[in-house]
RNA sequence: UGCCCCGUGGUGUAAUUGGCAACACAGCUGGUUUUGGUCCAGCCAUUCUAGGUUCGAGUCCUAGCGGGGUAGCCA
């Protein structure tokens, strides 16, 4: 067994201080249903292991559902001491490409885990021959000359059954013959394909003569041009099941009636034979989960590309700042069963904030900034005073480090009111405030310029209220963030937001597209003030911008200005406390933060 | 329209397989706090409906209603 995500692996404890699963009780959790078939199928002696495989098609990248059956089949296999390989259902050249094999690969090994073997469905594609001949000469199968229009027309509908086709009467010696020319290339595409001879009236539509293989004179990114006939997923994925052992053959629940065709070939061909078991698959409110639409959102440019922050798919969450440890733990999260539901984001943006309270170092950063000039400095011995402020009040272990503190600070345009409502408990003309790691300061008047807006406001400080020396006895409601103007450091900020406007952006009225329902403030772009010690960042670090919200540092980054994009915002309870303010027709003029939406 | 699967709070999953409906998230109340963060406490359900079996039904049976899937030479 060699996939890990277990919290004694080192690999997670560099990430999670204390090598600590984010959601260790979730490990043993509940008994959903197929891990109660697995149980069964143990105990009975129907299997003596559980080998499991992850078997995605290369023909896109891999999204936040994907993860969820990724968790599911490897941490099946390490929960019962099994294995689980990795295989590409390489079956369609058409579609496929070995750009999304290289990404496939990097992402299942980013989420944590490592395949016991690699595989491709095409390494089978001799076996898969020969079986095919087996069942010609067994009388199974049979060569078919109809058009792909006249097979659809033989298959009948929903309620009438389908009419066998004229090839169906073939000698198994004539099929074998046609068979083989199949395959030596003979025919054009479309031409003719192989199919089951199983039942035509069979009230499974799958059952009525599926389609085993079609021509194609397409190159293969494997096999190149060695083959032109190329197996369905119906022929191929049972078989390679098959030859790899595997016992237990999950997968989603589209393909709940494909399972009788799945026995079907094991049985007709008496080899290994796994249990397929079906589970509902992901869906997330306010995004899109279809290969499809992703891929449309790519090609349009509605987003920069696969890796955009705001796309669900891995490399998208990876950018985005996500921690693979978050993403296993929504996935345990969320459980396993056959009810098709939608999964509320906010399970997600909880998991990354829970893990990165845990993690993440706080930093102060200002996004809005208005200046905040202290008038009584030139009583303080020196310009400059270095403050000592906590990375993480939750973690001791995180240390501390030191901020200048100066007579001229940016902090939040938003933390300050010339009239505030009670309930407003940052800075007001009047009022005072604790800057945080820093001294207490009172608000005696503002600056504004000729259209009435602030451009400075007048405080003094308190020395006997410095942070962690305080022998003032004052307490004061609020703390704010701040920077110190001469020693901040100028950055690009993205405040990412939901791609989509609405819970559902699938369901569309007539005529319009899920493209309608795009955010158009999914990402806001600005210029902020950051503290010295942010310097020493590098792509991917992960910090709390204190009293904002979860930020990483982007690739885009570069010597001259580092960018920052938001993984989410903290949870925001002022916003509520205004908007609920407004909606009484009060007064309460403070605006929720960063766009952030509840 | 045939066939298959699924219905438990606002959301998602549980219920020792017939025995006090539990956990998490959201929401609401309060407490702690030098982040309106974190943390802590409390509140929040006629198990889709109607019958039936049983001492006892979320669980079993019947019927209905609702949701999803399915008629590619895609996976």
């Amino acid at each position: 067994m060699n996939a890990s995500s277990r919290p004694d692996d080192p690999k997670h404890a560099a990430n999670s201080p204390g090598g600590e699963d984010p959601n260790p009780k979730s490990e043993t959790a509940h008994r959903h249903f197929i891990r109660q078939a697995i149980d069964a199928d143990l105990a009975s002696g129907r299997f003596d292991s559980v080998r499991t495989r992850f078997p995605p098609e290369p023909n896109g990248y891999l999204h936040i559902g994907h993860a969820k059956s990724i968790c599911l089949n490897f941490g099946l296999a390490q929960e019962f001491g099994g294995t689980c390989n990795l295989r590409f259902d390489d079956t369609n050249p058409t579609k496929e490409d070995t750009e999304y094999v290289d990404s496939i690969q990097e992402d299942v090994r980013w989420l944590g885990f490592e395949w016991n073997n690699l595989h491709f469905a095409s390494d089978y594609f001799e076996q898969l021959y020969q079986w095919a001949e087996k069942l010609v000469l067994d009388g199974h199968a049979y060569v078919c000359d109809l058009t792909a229009e006249q097979t659809r027309e033989y298959r009948g509908t929903l309620t009438e059954p389908g009419r066998e086709s004229p090839g169906r009467s073939n000698s198994a010696e004539k099929n074998l013959d046609l068979l083989r020319r199949m395959k030596a290339g003979e025919f054009p595409d479309g031409a003719m394909t192989l199919r089951a001879k199983i039942d035509m009236a069979s009230p499974n539509i799958n059952m009525r003569d599926p389609v085993m293989y079609r021509i194609a004179h397409v190159p293969h990114h494997r096999t190149g041009d060695k083959w032109c006939i190329y197996p369905m997923y119906d022929w191929a994925h049972g078989q390679s099941d098959s030859l790899e052992k595997i016992t237990f053959s999950i997968c989603t629940l589209e393909f709940e009636h494909h399972r009788p065709l799945y026995d079907w070939y094991c049985d007709k061909l008496e080899i290994h034979h796994p249990r397929q078991i079906e589970f509902a698959r992901l869906n997330i409110t306010y995004t899109v989960m279809s290969k499809r639409k992703l891929l449309q959102l790519v090609q349009e440019k509605h987003v920069s590309g696969w890796d955009d922050p705001r796309m669900p798919t891995i490399v998208g969450l990876r950018r985005r700042g996500y921690t693979p440890e978050s993403i296993r733990a929504f996935c345990a999260d969320i459980g396993v069963a056959k009810f098709n539901s939608t999964i509320d984001v906010v399970r997600l943006e909880n998991a990354v904030r829970e893990h990165l309270n845990e993690v993440a170092p706080r930093r102060m950063a200002v996004l809005d900034p208005v200046k905040l000039t202290i008038t009584n400095w030139d009583e303080h011995d020196s310009p400059v005073e270095m403050m000592s402020a906590v990375n993480n009040p939750g973690d001791e272990s995180a240390g501390s480090r030191d901020i200048p503190f100066s007579g001229s600070l940016w902090i939040e345009r938003e933390d300050f009111q010339e009239v505030a409502p009670s309930k407003f408990f940052r800075l007001k003309k009047g009022g005072a405030v604790r800057l945080r790691a820093g001294y207490i300061v009172d608000c005696h008047d503002v600056v504004k310029d000729d259209d009435g807006n602030i451009t400075e406001i007048l405080c003094t400080y308190d020395p006997q209220t410095k942070s962690g020396e305080d022998t003032s006895g004052r307490k004061v409601k609020g703390t704010i963030h701040w920077v110190s103007c001469e020693h901040a450091t100028k950055v690009t900020v993205r405040n990412y937001d939901r791609l989509f406007a609405v819970e559902n952006p699938d369901s569309v009225a007539d005529g319009k597209s899920f493209l309608d329902h795009l955010n158009p403030d999914s990402l806001s772009t600005t210029t902020a003030y950051v503290e010295p010690e942010l310097c020493n960042a590098t792509v991917g670090d992960r910090v709390q911008f204190e009293r904002l919200g979860y930020y990483v540092v982007d690739p885009d980054s570069n010597q001259g200005e580092m960018v920052f994009n938001r993984i989410v915002g903290l949870r925001d309870t002022w916003a509520k406390i205004a908007n609920k303010g407004d909606k009484k027709g009060g007064n309460a003029k403070g605006k929720p933060k960063g766009g952030k939406k509840s």
